[in-house]
DNA sequence: AACGCGCAGATTGCTCAACAATTACTGGAA
DNA sequence: TTCCAGTAATTGTTGAGCAATCTGCGCGTT
């Protein structure tokens, strides 16, 4: 079978000499067809709660539900697969992923590595800066009116605007994705004043420890932050599982 | 449309009660599936340098070839997309990504990140140490052996022990999609004496360095390796460009 | 009552054929 | 040559359909 090899069109497209897409970033195209849309929805409905972990999707049910066919459905599925959000069970279908003591121990392994690192290379005056003061300003802000889910999402952006510290999209990608995988989990936890409450004015700190240059410092500050979250999610896990 | 969330079977299925499949390995199921086993078979074309980078694939050509239908490929393309192999234009097609100078650079920038890192903190008798010790080993023989595409997967080998160092299967995951297009890079320079060789040495010196402990240095000597493996690969890149 | 067995029923895996939408190619006309 | 149709080819998406597999239920046996 070797030997058919030529017979895909083997032009080698002058379309993109060295360009080609970022190969980093969305992986599609501008309008972003219907599989894409499909999983952005599900995603959607995964932050939304409609979904739970550990609950099937039924591809009859979802496909009529979003207007599309089975056939595009099932690459949405394969996409949010890839992104571990879904888990796929052959012959069984595709169910929302259910986050594990042993997950959570490995997300929290990848941000340290991560976002450590990142903060602790930074360069000063680096772009994503004013996005952590924002988010951090933002977090403090809906602590104080009492929104704790939008403490929530303000924390994950000041996260991510430290890993775009490194100014590496596939970073970027990662921890995009771990970030939604952990959202799971506090989804299944329920209670983000605990989860998210504690950790508004070490986001400052870091923040201003950043901006004063002082990135080693930041670093293993925001080492503690990491060990102190895991510990908080662990206990909150296994309370809630009792 | 909101109420309609309630129409999805929403048993949460006592069969994956905490455990549910690892979420971070293949994500599919045990009798692997046809789309599965296409992106494996276009995985293994594209490392054998059927496929070159820029080349179009072709979806009733590939269907046809590996006898699968366009939809069941389909999925195959977008799994290879997530991995960052293939990308997709709209209406225009797959095509095997072509590795830029910006790829170049992010992806030695996750590679000194995460292998410095899971180098500097690494436990000692770590399993991951004998992986390093066998392929460091082969490298060499296969040096002397002047099998230079062999030493440059006993160096990849070396490499991802490395980062399993870590014990993180995210990070593993990332990291196999980092080193694969890596390879693409590689393929498109074409010189795997100048790319591989003067590592085999390094490798070994790494290799002793953690095998004594002395995980600091070996994570320094770990990050002169890449910026001067990244230097080198740029620098052939820009020649073999012009 | 508990256990194993087997048979529908439902769901997934995959194929095929078809059509709309878009892109690529080809052949003139200016 | 350049520009601009018109045509061909490819992708995007659908829907039906069938084989393989899993699930659940009833039934008989112990």
């Amino acid at each position: 079978m070797r030997f058919l090899s030529s017979r895909y069109t083997c032009r080698v497209t002058a379309e993109h000499p060295t360009g080609s897409p970022p190969a980093g970033t969305t992986h599609t195209a501008y309008p972003p067809g219907l599989a894409d849309q499909a999983a952005e929805t599900i995603r959607q409905r995964l932050i939304a709660g409609e979904l739970v972990p550990g609950q099937q999707l039924s591809e009859a049910a979802l496909s009529d539900d979003l207007a599309i066919s089975r056939n595009t459905l099932r690459e949405a599925f394969r996409a949010l697969t890839y992104e571990g959000l879904l888990t796929h069970q052959h012959h069984r279908g595709v169910f929302v992923v259910v986050p594990t003591i042993a997950s959570i121990i490995d997300i929290y392994r990848v941000r340290r590595i991560i976002e450590c690192q990142a903060l602790t290379q930074a360069l000063p005056k680096h772009p994503a800066g004013e996005r952590m003061r924002t988010a951090s300003a933002e977090a403090l802000r809906l602590r104080d009116a009492g929104d704790w889910v939008g403490v929530g999402t303000a924390n994950m952006e000041f996260h991510s605007a430290i890993v775009s510290l490194a100014d590496s999209q596939r970073l970027d990608a990662l921890y995009a994705n771990v970030s939604a995988e952990l959202r799971l989990a506090f989804s299944l936890l329920d209670d983000p004043e605990f989860l998210h409450g504690p950790y508004v004015d070490l986001n400052t700190t870091i923040d201003t420890l950043y901006a004063e240059g002082r990135t080693a410092e930041a670093g293993v500050a925001l080492n503690d932050y990491l060990l102190q979250s895991e510990r908080t999610v662990l206990a909150a896990y296994t309370r809630h599982g009792a």
